[in-house]
DNA sequence: GTCTATATCGGGATAGAC
DNA sequence: GTCTATCCCGATATAGAC
């Protein structure tokens, strides 16, 4: 397995936080991952912690905050994840991996519309770069992109009659792009 | 534009459902088109027909059932739409096309888990199959349904960079298939 | 098939003390 | 940074009369 190349800096999420908002975020980021988003409230998140609830509201403004900080964090690991790129093939089999690892901060991050102002500036740019890479091609890079993330997303919610997709139908989207 | 073959009968949603049943159900469906999933409240569906919120459970037995009708109902629509099959390009266009005319249903029929007791028997197939009638080979079939459902998804949620994909962007997954 | 009245629940969020 | 007490809202859904 291919070593992840870190993130630069300035497209860091948590680099204007405070240490507790950190903790705040890691453990938003455990909640989510164990039981979803709709059961990542406010209160089980304080509780997670052992805190109060409106003790949260010190570190984040509002839950849409931190969701937006969540979102950011996803982009981050998933863009740090498929780099360095060695070939489309491996680009798709990574994609696969680090999102089938972190389903639910998956579908956070990719599902509906994208708070642009909440992130870091770039960092959107960033994460999705290793598909122009692969491909050196913008529009290859837009159409493999799409088509991974469909396998994936409906792989996640067992879209496929077998649940997930059989290898067979990775293997024909990773030749087709190849 | 091709016209679209009707579907078979014991794959209607709507078959058992009584006359004012399905004038709620046709509300149901404007307003979740207008506003969103989310504005669908109950409360909201009764005032679109001008009754009142309780009254609607005479007619389904909670939300949820309503649900899986609209949900039924997409996935007729779109299996209708996509029929008869002449070519990949052809298939991909038209899913686009529909897709996009019917961004709120769409959305509704393709995310997140399918609860496949509350679909008639056969539809989820049906509705499916003009991927395989068109390629001729079920892995192609999964991974280019899994592709343009990216692309569809990506762009109602303005996930690209020019908030729709390039005529370009879909070029490519079509040829990509054919 | 519709109504009114109401139950129940749980969500996000604020005020103000410590 | 945390607490307790509380507000406010809006959602699904039920009971029972007409």
């Amino acid at each position: 397995m291919t070593r992840a190349e870190e993130c630069p800096e300035e497209f860091d999420p948590t680099r204007l936080l405070t240490p507790r908002a950190r903790e705040v975020l890691e453990a938003a980021r455990t909640l989510l991952e164990r039981d979803g988003w709709a059961a990542l409230t406010m209160r089980a998140l304080a509780d997670e912690l052992g805190i109060a609830a409106p003790s949260l509201y010190k570190h984040f403004a509002s839950k849409d905050a931190l969701k937006s900080q969540l979102v950011a964090v996803g982009l981050k690991d998933f863009g740090e994840a498929l780099r360095p790129v060695t070939s489309v093939a491996a680009l798709v089999r990574r994609y696969r991996e680090v999102a089938g690892a972190n389903p639910e901060l998956y579908r956070l991050a990719t599902h509906g519309p994208l708070d642009r102002d909440a992130l870091p500036p770039g960092l959107e740019d960033w994460s999705g770069s290793p598909f122009f890479e692969a491909t050196g091609e913008p529009y290859r890079a837009q159409a493999l992109w799409a088509a991974v993330h469909g396998m994936v997303i409906l792989e996640l919610d067992g879209r496929f009659p077998t649940g997930s997709a059989p290898k067979a139908t990775w293997d024909e989207l990773a030749n087709h792009f190849s």
